[in-house]
RNA sequence: GAUUAUGUAGCUCAGCAGGUAGAGCACAUCCCUUUUAAGGAUGGGGUCCUGGGUUCGAAUCCCAGCAUGAUCACCA
């Protein structure tokens, strides 16, 4: 009698119920015998239509027609869908055919997950299907799928709300073509990543998340606390300094792919929670690293789509290195013909008011510096672009440029106008390293919430000597959105953040039993909207009187009817 | 955080010069009995996101809240 289920999950618990009844186990334990996949049917049945005699797959009912004697089934298994012909008297044995009119005609559903054998054929129509001579209920489904057609390419009824599709990923998975091939790019790519680093010989490492220090970029961390060490720990923004120290003990090189956490906007490109792969590699410099770089993105997309060319969004991106260089100068030259490599402080002052860029007494020659990349260059990157040369107010442990101090060497990727990927030549001086940290922390004194910490185990670390190294860390879900074709982090991500689902207050079943509620009268009273007995101490009696007898007669409730005095009563005893 | 749009049946959506809700699919019953997004007929199903307000009367108008999307801000 729960009011709370709809009409059509009350009729697939009613099913349940007679399934037991007739001796079927709607939740088998005993595995059930796969050995075909529906794609394998549909590639290769064509070429030699004596296969798949005896074939046993398994799957979700998507779709039912009915057809008195026979029936079709479209069945859904992990790597596509192929089509059940079901004959009443090929699955029943002998005269009693209640297996088919009942069992399977009256209590499986769409979404009921079931097991079948039988021979491969072809039907009238053209359609490879499987004559089924045996079938079995391996779980029911006790909630209706949405119910997603196409024909010819044409999507009827797609579920399509974003909010139930990546709250209910599991149903976005199941009823939305596509929705899986993303994701299994993502692991592809990280794969390809991996053989990539594995067949140079790097080694995978893991790394903390939970650090003392935040460190490694300029983020605001997520914190929590230790109980037994009664310390606030804090949620990584990075694991650079980590996999440092690491090469400070003598690995030549080391990468992790690191779920990162910042406690920031969340927006179609960020999600509090993301993925970054980290590589550092001794005696290497961050140009070596760009040629690695373009290398391990060329494979990639090689090995994801057979070439180099990928299709994003309106633009089509050619991934095949060596991809264009250019100075952080020279893009600046190139986008407002303004040349600043010689210029002051005042003087860049001066060209962000003639670009209309906003600058603030705090803003020093590099934070100016990135303003300006940032609105007037950076959107024009749409093929692969390595910017080389930062300014070195912005890189507080990428080493100086080799011929000008007043830059580092430090490279960021470029895609269709996004940053994809950053490197540095490390900073492995540990005099100037502690002097970097010193200016973040002037920056921080000055309100600069982001600047980074002073790490002091780290500086220890690279006083024992760090040989020369270059890093690069690349956003693992910004490449999926790229060669996948996604526009949204949320479409890479098999759970984006979300808010919590809200949940009215209710009073519990035990609140209303103390007055003398009946239990009987609980979910009709929840159901008339009284989910607490605030509400219902605020009701008029007489109309909540009316109301529930109302909802008894229109739900046919067998139940006693509402007696106005006994309900005074325990209104009464609020 | 700001602006804005959306929130109606399990799903996709109509309805909005305010008069207590509609369609298609799904579901149920019956007919048909090898179909192709849906063969035919009949039927059931709804706190119209929540809470206030205006009104004789609100899904519809106003205010607030919640959730989601988009844009911006912040930001790898």
């Amino acid at each position: 009698m729960s009011l709370e289920l709809s009409e059509q999950e009350l009729f697939r618990r009613k099913s349940l119920e007679e399934l037991i009844s007739i001796g079927i186990n709607p939740y088998p334990a005993e595995l059930f015998e796969v050995n075909v996949k529906s794609t394998e049917i549909l590639e290769n049945f064509p070429k030699d239509n004596s296969q798949f005699q005896k074939v046993s797959i398994a799957g979700r009912i998507m779709s039912r027609r009915i057809m008195g004697a026979a029936s079709f089934v479209e069945l859904q298994d992990s790597v596509g869908r192929i089509q059940l012909y079901i004959k009443r008297d090929d699955i029943c044995k002998g005269e009693d055919t209640s297996f088919y009119n009942n069992a399977f005609k009256k209590m499986m559903d769409i979404g009921d997950i079931i097991g079948v054998s039988g021979y491969v054929f072809t039907t009238q129509m053209g359609e490879i299907s499987i004559h089924v001579t045996e079938l079995k209920l391996l779980s029911k489904s006790l909630k209706p799928l949405p119910i997603v057609k196409e024909k010819d390419g044409v999507v009827y009824d797609a579920f399509s709300d974003p909010e139930q599709r990546y709250r209910q990923r599991y149903v976005d998975l199941i009823v939305n073509d596509g929705v899986k091939e993303t994701f299994i790019k993502r692991t592809k790519i990280i794969q390809s990543m991996r053989e990539f680093f594995n067949s140079k010989g790097y080694l995978e490492v893991e790394t903390p998340i939970l650090q003392a220090i935040p460190g490694g970029a300029a983020a605001r961390p997520f914190i929590t606390h230790h109980n037994a060490l009664n310390i606030p720990l804090y949620l990584r923004i990075a694991n650079e300094l980590y996999l440092k120290r690491l090469i400070v003990g003598g690995f030549e090189g080391v990468y992790e792919f690191a779920k990162d956490f910042r406690n920031e906007g969340m927006d179609r490109t960020h999600n509090p929670e993301f993925t970054v792969m980290e590589i550092y590699v001794a005696y290497k410099d961050y140009k070596w690293m760009m040629e690695f770089t373009e290398q391990m993105i060329e494979k990639v997309a090689l090995d994801l789509h057979g070439k180099s060319e990928v299709k994003f969004g309106d633009n089509e991106i050619e991934f095949k290195a060596p991809f264009r260089r250019v100075t952080m100068i020279d893009a600046i030259k190139e986008h407002t013909g303004f040349d600043i490599s010689e210029m002051n402080e005042d003087e860049i002052r001066e060209v962000c008011t003639k670009l209309h860029i906003e600058t603030n007494p705090t803003m020093g020659k590099g934070k100016m510096i990135d303003e300006i990349f940032g609105e007037k260059c950076e959107h024009h990157y749409i093929q692969p672009t390595f910017i080389i040369d930062y300014p070195v107010e912005m890189s507080p442990l990428c080493k100086k440029h080799r011929s000008n101090p007043e830059l580092t060497e430090r490279f960021e990727l470029f895609v269709n106008g996004k940053e994809l990927a950053n490197a540095y030549t490390e900073l492995n001086d540990p005099i100037d390293q502690r002097e970097r940290f010193e200016d973040q922390l002037k920056l921080s004194e000055k309100g600069d919430d982001e600047a980074m910490f002073i790490d002091q185990d780290f500086l220890r670390a690279l006083e024992y000597g760090m040989p020369p190294t270059s890093g690069m860390g690349i956003g693992i879900d910004r490449l999926v959105m790229f060669m996948t074709n996604s526009n949204s982090i949320q479409d890479v991500l098999f759970f984006p953040q979300m808010r919590p689902e809200k949940k009215a207050t209710q009073s519990t079943d035990e609140d209303f039993k103390a007055l003398g509620i009946p239990e009987f009268w609980i979910q009709p009273i929840r159901k008339a909207g009284f989910n607490t007995l605030a509400n219902l101490k605020e009701a008029n009696i007489n109309k909540l009187f009316n109301d529930l007898n109302g909802l008894r007669k229109k739900n046919k409730l067998d139940i006693p009817a509402m007696n106005l005095n006994e309900l005074t009563d325990w209104i009464s005893k609020i």
